[in-house]
DNA sequence: AGAAGTGGTTAGCATAGCTAACTATATTTC
DNA sequence: GAAATATAGTTAGCTATGCTAACCACTTCT
């Protein structure tokens, strides 16, 4: 899938370094997605519920920003997310917007979802030493980081 | 979206970590995703043809295994990846297989959409300074070496 | 030769992404 | 205050990607 170079010296290792993360990142979701097989709830839905859960109660508009999709798309998304009872709509004073909120069955169902698909992944890191946990942790917020720099 | 903890020390923060790097793969996918809106070809076809790209050429089950879907997706990959001239199919003696095969077009078709796809991700990398690049470089190869840890 | 196995496709379903066009409400401007 | 403009969400309709079940065409095994 990647070119493998991987030593640091000129500018165009940043490519090599990129391509990497983004192949990366595709295997790692296509293996944890093995998991949703039959759970019910999609890796959409699963992922803007989480948004909700950890961040709090939000307009459709919102989410679908944090979300990085379209208004429509996340329309859709919630349509789901509401008729399995995971996500409550609140009307405010202004009468277009709504806030879209978790209900507890939601929270319930979301941290159910999240620990089944880092399940593979949690298994393989805790194979790994300290040293080697360290570099996990540190891979991870390095990640992070990088991704907050890209918008 | 995800619990900010990387202390290190017990077992469970492995949980945190497994959580941390899920969450910036989703992200840094739809990221990267962004840029291939009016690119004429998928993500998925883009993944399937880098494999046929750097990898060689195979059958259509063992690209399928490659990618982590089922035939029949691969399969219909394969068709619009074909309909583009991207990918040729090749006879064999067994006929039930056939083998497949960038064409000239498929390999700069990919070399364009993967630089399109990760030229964000380069272009922050290129601002982060040798000893950071070091650490994106660690990252990613951390990554690799997880992801093949895993199935 | 017949049974069982293997490689790929077809059919049919669901999710998830998009744009364009629409409705309803707020806000701005004249 | 009325008209124009802007904003929030939805609807409609397209495409791509996932899946399973069922099928066809070959190979291989007995």
């Amino acid at each position: 899938m990647a070119k493998r170079k991987i030593k640091i010296s000129p500018k165009d290792d940043a490519y090599c370094i990129g391509d990497l993360l983004h192949s990366a990142a595709i295997h790692l979701l296509r293996k944890v997605r093995a998991q949703d097989r039959n759970a019910g709830i999609g890796p959409a839905q699963l992922s803007a519920l989480s948004v909700l859960v950890f961040g709090g109660q939000r307009s459709l508009k919102e989410l679908a920003e944090a979300e990085e999709v379209r208004p429509p798309t996340m329309s859709r998304i919630v349509v789901g997310l509401e008729r399995m009872r995971l996500v409550r709509r609140k009307a405010t004073d202004d009468k277009r917007r709504m806030l879209l909120e978790a209900t507890a069955r939601g929270v319930k169902i979301l941290q159910e979802g999240r620990r089944r698909r880092v399940k593979m992944l949690v298994a393989a890191l805790q194979e790994l030493s300290e040293d080697e946990l360290r570099e996990a942790a540190a891979a991870a917020e390095f990640m992070r980081k990088l991704i907050g720099r890209l918008s």
